[in-house]
DNA sequence: GTCTCAAAGTAGACGATGTCAACAAAGCTG
DNA sequence: CAGCTTTGTTGACATCGTCTACTTTGAGAC
């Protein structure tokens, strides 16, 4: 049988494969399953290993979140470019994909939207926006077409933010069966689109 | 000096008043600051008397939840009654009691919201559909007015709830200024509700 | 009234965790 | 190759949730 090869003293890569395995325990554990220790036991590296990368616990649920909001941003970004079809078609896919993303890493989710955050939170909290740049864009689109009113759309998309974040959040909740989620999305989009049509 | 009055062995009331400590601690420092030891000192018992009354720290947790949403649907049912004023304005003050709710009470509704419960959490999704009738009330009176389109309000209603939700949840991480809520609630509303009109 | 028993609180132990300080190895730079 | 910084290790500590065994109390049966 093979010696376990035996791992060089400097891993090289620690910081990436903690958030790796972090990522992991979260997704199937929730937020309350991860212990460094536990994560460090996994990778095979001693239990103080993680402190070089992450001072304490919470800046490790930062880096995960902040990794969350690139995800969730590089998804929305996709799926906003891709699609075809008008402002209500697109907005509904990028919804989809929000939601999507929302009940596939639900946990995730949860750290990202939570208020405790270590003090230097901008960085969250500019990633945050970041991620939602595209609902902005596909607004302002439409408003500069006339399909929509207002002339702000970073104010303007917020009702279609917080409307897509809400159905998510609830739906995590498991306040929204998941059946009725695809009707839901529509729902929710076409109705907060037409509030935003010219009168 | 007086001595310290001598607690009777039997302390009478003690799930009420963990309950109402932990509420405390989890108000002024989060959920993840909520010490099953640390409330029970702070009350006086030993550390091992909240488990007669809750078998575990989920359970503590479960159950500060639903006294959440019982709290929850107490100030809408108020604000939905006590106004005045049509339709709009009177779910415009129910938004903003959910969402003066959501930001005083941030880390509690993330408790309330929290996908992992423990097993027999129906009554958790019962308070919650529960803490959001007023909402649905007012949707099937618009309905029944021929204000709003459709006639399932609970179907209806999901837009409404979604988008007031989200917006608190936004709120409370801090990705919606303090200064810009109000407004974001009445044009939240408003445009759900535009979205719901008979076209 | 007293006996009995279940409910409610206490005391002590165990393993696990986050955090810290002191130490060791490895890589980089002069 | 010498020295310094980075990265990982080891051992310690306080705290926590949970479990088991014990004690006190109160309420009902007789």
């Amino acid at each position: 049988m093979a010696t376990t090869s035996p791992r060089p003293y400097h891993h090289g890569n620690l910081r990436e494969e903690l958030l790796a395995r972090a990522e992991e325990v979260v997704r199937d554990g929730g937020v309350g399953d991860l212990s460094l220790r536990e994560i460090a036991r996994d990778i095979g590296v001693s239990h103080a290993a993680p402190r070089r990368h992450f001072p304490d616990r919470q800046a490790l649920l930062d880096a995960l979140a902040l990794r969350g909001f690139e995800r969730l941003g590089d998804d929305l970004r996709a799926s906003a470019t891709r699609s075809r079809g008008g402002l209500e078609a697109r907005l509904v896919r990028v919804a989809a994909a929000y939601v999507r993303f929302a009940t596939r890493e639900a946990a995730l989710l949860e750290l990202m939207f939570v208020g405790k955050h270590r003090d230097g939170a901008d960085d969250l909290h500019d990633a945050g926006t970041a991620a939602f740049q595209p609902v902005v864009e596909l607004i302002a689109s439409g408003q500069a077409a006339g399909e929509l009113r207002g002339t702000d759309p970073s104010q303007t998309g917020l009702a279609m933010f917080a409307a897509i974040h809400g159905l998510a959040s609830l739906a995590t909740a498991g306040m929204v069966a998941a059946d009725d989620l695809e009707e839901a999305v529509r729902t929710v989009v076409a109705g907060v689109l037409d509030g935003l049509r010219p009168r």
